[in-house]
DNA sequence: CATGAATGAGTTTTCATTCAT
DNA sequence: AATGAATGAAAACTCATTCAT
């Protein structure tokens, strides 16, 4: 259950229609990808078209803040980690979560609609400074080799779910398998030296 | 340089047409993702509307031409590597030769548009097959863990370039870096066993 | 006066355009056809094109609110006529009616392109039902001949005006004339045997 | 079997050609309605579509080549039966043939597309003067009532086939009904006086 | 002479967004 | 604040007709 937090507080219905309009938008662009129709998720939430847009002034809006919303889910349960005794088991643990909501619901594809919103960039820098310190608390416990940085973990995020979604009719939890295979190159046994420096996030 | 071939032999200007037609197509695909226009495609190639549809008579058909044009020509590439004296390195170069033509353009988007065609089944399954026989000599001559399949390195194939593609302004070669990190997750050396048997393949 | 019932009670404006998308669509496809074009109907109306297809979800549904109208008219005209002294009479006023209707325009060529829909089928159903009657009365009155079904003059009903249109241009009202021989024809007086027996109706 | 004579004297091959083309247009246009298009017809021909327009420099000259041939033949049908011995028996015959040709394939609607062509006009003349005598001699013999001209039954020819067409899935033959009422209307026997004059033919 | 290729104008339809109630 | 109505711009696709080979 993700709760977002919009500027001002709302009347307690504005605030429920808020929140049936981003479920049933997340719903839509599932089911139909980037294209899925205002009215169509209108119409899943039970509203007028119009009344979409009184919440979000643009489809654009609308995208980031589902983008916005699940970045902080993220970085929540990142959080939660840190704590952990175990920085290695944390950091796969993490990555093991994060796979799971995309496999449910893979909405990378908003991102890139969402690229220019300012809300949604300073989210995601959240979440990469928080797995930056996951990442840290692992290479420190000799968890991950050390020429891995928090930035390589953000940006690998996505691929096993990815790498499963190839195949034409996956099994649901098959993106265990590639994860395996990818947390196997972050160790630091058998590590070979990489071709490139780490990259700079922005 | 990708060269298609259409079924049948066309005239001189025709086959012109369709070249310049497939060329802006894929270009246009790139800058404005899957919901590219025919019309800009049209113009683009300095041609109109109408001679679009005589070429491919659906956007999803000038699509599959694409996505099987570029599968031809990774198995191309696929086979001409299984004659390598050193199966372990055949192997990375496969990998690192199609990342970097998915790093000059990332058409993966097209491969969901074009998943019925029976054109395109079949191309993705050679590439799939000369893949599986890369692997498999890999695997024979130890370059490789024994638990991974030619299955597993396809899905794999676009994850350097995605990974690489989250920063908001790569290098361009970065995906070598995630390349070598993943290629790692596949070397015998540190293996830990894999969660999940390996897919078939449908 | 053709007066239309939508579905469900609309807003003034609204209905108000309703009634002018119905009226520019008869007028335009009067003038040009089957093929009138949505656009033309719209510009007529003094609407958007995008608002046509709020009223209408499709072309075709434009066409069979039309032709339902039309075929709901009619069976008010001749349930009015149910309750008339001289059956006789009755029948050929209904038929002067309707072929009076028709020549102001003729929108027969509208009813081949709602053959599907099933709210015209229901009203075209309830019109033969009436007529049904109206010829029983007649044939019970003797003013038609024993042989004649409802179904035989419901066939019957376009004949007159289309005969008469065969005319380069022909007076407003000749159809009266082909009126006149069709329904001598109709009467006991003079009635060869008719080489078929009457249809059922479907 | 119709034979068309063109302007001038065709090369045999150009002749077959024409032949070809004509008759894959009319079975185009029985199936698909005037919105046949060119291309189909080119198909259904098996030559190209430019070979269309070599022989009819436009969609309508083809329809009016069409429509003219039908006139003709039918004008054949008139004159071989105006030396029949019983000139009513020769009328009714007249308009059997003529419904039975509608009945197979009513291509009535082309008439609308043709109707400024000037051979098709001087075709329909002669056809519209050849049912003057037919009708003429049934007068003169009692078999139609003194005020029908060759002008009303010209116009009638095709009411018992649209009438028994008005029918869902009508009976082949259904139109014989129709033409049974129709010429018990034309008949002297029990004819009442009719509401408007002849009109002139044009 | 016949053809395959090319085209411009047009078709129905969809959608994000604004407006009037 | 919420809605139903309206809209302009655009999309994919079709067709009669012309042009180059």
């Amino acid at each position: 259950m993700i709760v977002t937090t919009p500027a001002r507080s709302l009347r307690a219905d504005a605030a429920r229609n808020r929140e049936l309009l981003l479920a049933a938008a997340e719903e839509e662009f599932v089911e139909r990808g980037l294209d899925a129709s205002i009215a169509d998720i209108a119409r899943r939430a039970g509203v007028a078209k119009a009344t979409v847009f009184r919440h979000f002034a643009t489809k654009e809006e609308l995208i980031a803040a589902i983008v916005g919303s699940h970045f902080s889910a993220l970085t929540a349960v990142a959080r939660g980690l840190l704590e952990s005794a175990d920085p290695g088991a944390a950091l796969l643990e993490f990555l093991t979560v994060a796979a799971d909501g995309l496999q449910q619901q893979d909405l990378t594809f908003l991102q890139t609609a969402s690229e220019g919103d300012s809300t949604v960039i300073a989210l995601r820098d959240e979440l990469h400074a928080t797995v930056d310190s996951l990442v840290e608390r692992a290479r420190e416990a000799g968890a991950v080799r050390a020429d891995i940085t928090g930035t390589d973990v953000f940006l690998l995020i996505c691929a096993p779910v990815h790498a499963a979604g190839f195949l034409p009719r996956p099994a649901p939890d098959l993106w265990r398998r590639y994860l395996g295979i990818i947390f196997d190159g972050l160790r630091p046994e058998g590590a070979n030296p990489l071709p490139l420096p780490a990259p700079s996030w922005s």
